[in-house]
DNA sequence: CCTCATTAGTTAGTGCGCTAACCATTAGCG
DNA sequence: CGCTAATGGTTAGCGCACTAACTAATGAGG
């Protein structure tokens, strides 16, 4: 710990829940101008690269991979459905399963979508390889995050 | 780059601003349970983690510290007054201004607010080591995320 | 002085993100 | 089979978090 710490325990400064959050909606504020082109939010954004990758998938399948709450999917998903990005149809084989699978224009916007990363990286102007480090710690924390206890 | 780059630079595994969104959230859902007894939310708790530093502050000087819209702030800082934990005065210098203000309640709840660290630390059974290094790479991102372009 | 631009804060509107409560469908078991 | 528990999604309600538009107070120039 660093002298300030032993100082004083709660200094905001030193929290890595307050870097953490600062750090996420910095990032995510960097990608605003670059994904609203695009029509898409950074958590509509997230939702399409899975589809892209994994598509067709569930609510379910989707609240797995992107930890968020089928709650928080629902309203999404629905914007993006009316936006003319994605079809939501009901499982053939388990009515109570939701498909979400891609339009054409949804397919489509992939290509627009191949700049973004680039974009971001050159706008953040840091080496692919501490990004790349900054992913490994990430990693570790929410797997220490998910951790039962 | 990794391979899977190469392949699918939209992989979503790979994203560096899908793990910082994920592990804010995971990391900030650990101080759920912690903080719910002290009738805050994490926004909450850093807003008085400034306040127990700096007080009395203005709207604007939060804004700056914690990186939020003074029109986040707004409402928030009425929830923690309606709590009995600040209050908000005018500054008699400059009218426009607002005075943010602990009240007795509040400065009693850092008290409480002492054992929180110590509990997420422990909760996430990371060396304290770990978590310094990633607190340093995202003041890394955070300064990249600033600069002007 | 007095006007006009600037500054501090608030309000309104949209979109997450969570919990709790709910509905429909499916699965399991007597 | 038929009832009950479990599962997949949705809805409602609250609290961020942002932008845009607004109000009130201050400051600066003529």
């Amino acid at each position: 710990m660093r002298q300030t710490d032993l100082e004083n325990p709660l200094a905001l400064e030193h929290q890595v829940c307050f870097a953490l959050a600062i750090a996420a909606r910095s990032v995510i504020a960097l990608y605003r101008p670059v994904l609203e082109p695009m029509g898409l939010t950074h958590p509509q954004y997230l939702v399409m690269l899975a589809l892209w990758e994994f598509e067709p998938v569930s609510v379910k399948d989707l609240s797995g991979m992107l930890q968020l709450e089928p709650a928080t999917l629902s309203p999404l998903l629905k914007r993006l459905e009316s936006a003319g990005l994605l079809r939501r149809d009901r499982d053939t084989r388990d009515e109570r399963s939701l498909a979400v699978s891609l339009t054409e224009k949804g397919r489509d916007l992939r290509k627009q979508a191949l700049k973004v990363p680039p974009a971001i990286v050159d706008r953040l102007g840091m080496d692919v390889d501490e990004l790349m480090q900054l992913h490994e710690r990430l990693t570790r924390v929410i797997a220490a995050a998910k951790e039962p206890s």
